[in-house]
DNA sequence: CGAGACTTTGACCGTAGTCAATTTATGTGG
DNA sequence: CCACATAAATTGACTACGGTCAAAGTCTCG
């Protein structure tokens, strides 16, 4: 694992995310910050998160470190469904339980109950409903930006659209330093996210870096032309064009 | 397209799915089924799904028919996400707007609003908010079984995994007879869904047919033996099982 | 310094994609 | 009910992307 995945956010965090809420109550307010360190659960990597951690609430938000969702089959094969990065939040109800699916921490992981962050008297309930919401509803969105990069894109392309995914993902929260960012995932992470092996995710990644697409090493990565990535990815394209290629579908 | 997808279940409709309000609301009163075919909204096959079609509502029942959520990216790649059947529900508020995901119509479809329905003397709104909300739960919980076919299953795991979850489905709202049903998706859906060629698919098929798998023509499918096919999927694999791959992931 | 976890490389294989032609439905108008 | 037009399913030939296996090299951390 890398050293540590930034602990503390620092810098201007901006809207859309539940680590907004966190955020801006940490400027607000020191000593609610220090009731909430009381209440914040540590994993280590690679453990399962569980609902009910003898707290109440079900809907957690991610302080810091990254966890992923995912799903293992009889014969060892892994498929993973979606990355959880500080600021996000989930709901833990949906998940554990039958073990077809479960969160697991990626790195030292720290949490924190939506619950007691609406209960602090800084925040009124609804805001942090509002902000948990928000990021449970975007965690869905992203699903769909998977499937199609599982289904229908190109190695190098599923590559690409991860990264990129992950640069705004942190950016929205200040976690990217200009066009870098930290990255604690191992090429096998990778391979059961995109659903190739190993050895090919190795290959795709000297590829790129050999194109100069990006710079990557000791687990930080260093987008230099996202314009241009996004392009080669198929990574958020144009609305107004999206739209066009829909109303030309079938006519009838 | 197929003649018709049958467009009354006319069986018994089990619970577990919206339908099962509509199934259980026509055996109990008529007249309440006449006015509700006052609202019942059509599409032709390829026609794309908007929200508002001057009912208040976003979330609608499907009917008959199938429909499909899906992506098609500039180059004309598409991705299926997930499919609609008779008694499904969605909300078309998270859909259409952008473009980026739209409901689309893959044989004639019949479709009410979710409020028209609740909003009928027959049936408490409660009993129908409950049965879509469960409705809408489902489907994403069939999303992460659908990534993890994409992912990673293997070509003939993917197709099988998929027509068993389609048996599953509509044998809940009794549209199956037996081990057959009849299933209105051309060979180029089926790819478009499970991220393979169309070429490929038909072979995939074809070898399925030759290994006596499955029975497949004129739009209905056979599964002569479901408890086999599951194995060979992945699909539906024992619970216990799950829990304890899942103990066993990393001690720590 | 050694053990274990990751990454990298090479050789070889096989699943799935592409292109293009052909056959088989399906449907429509006459 | 037939002829034609179109959509869908098949087939063949060839390619290539990505998988597998196994060994070697690196990195980390106790």
């Amino acid at each position: 694992m890398s050293p540590t995945v930034a602990t503390a956010p620092g810098s201007i965090a901006r809207p859309a995310t539940a680590f907004a809420v966190l955020g801006g109550l940490r400027q607000a307010d020191m000593n609610h910050i220090r009731s909430f360190w009381r209440n914040v659960v540590r994993y280590t990597a690679g453990a399962i998160v569980y609902a009910g951690r003898g707290s109440a609430g079900r809907r957690i938000i991610i302080i810091s470190g990254w966890a992923c969702e995912t799903r293992i089959l009889a014969d060892g094969r892994r498929q993973i469904f979606s990355f959880l990065l500080p600021g996000d939040a989930i709901d833990l109800a949906q998940m554990s339980g039958v073990g077809s699916r479960a969160v697991m921490a990626l790195t030292r992981l720290e949490v924190i109950d939506a619950e007691i962050v609406a209960a602090s008297q800084a925040h009124a309930d609804q805001d942090v409903a509002a902000a948990v919401a928000q990021a449970l509803r975007q965690r869905e969105d992203r699903m769909f930006d998977h499937m199609v990069r599982i289904g229908r894109l190109t190695a190098k392309e599923r590559v690409l659209n991860l990264l990129l995914e992950f640069y705004d993902r942190l950016d929205a929260v200040g976690l990217t330093k200009g066009d870098t960012f930290r990255i604690p995932l191992t090429q096998e992470v990778f391979a059961d996210t995109l659903g190739l092996s190993n050895v090919h995710i190795n290959r795709t990644l000297q590829q790129l870096r050999r194109d100069g697409l990006i710079v990557l090493k000791a687990g930080s990565v260093t987008l230099p032309d996202r314009e241009r990535l996004a392009h080669l990815a198929c990574y958020e394209q144009d609305i107004d064009e999206q739209e066009a290629r829909l109303d030309s579908l079938r006519p009838q």
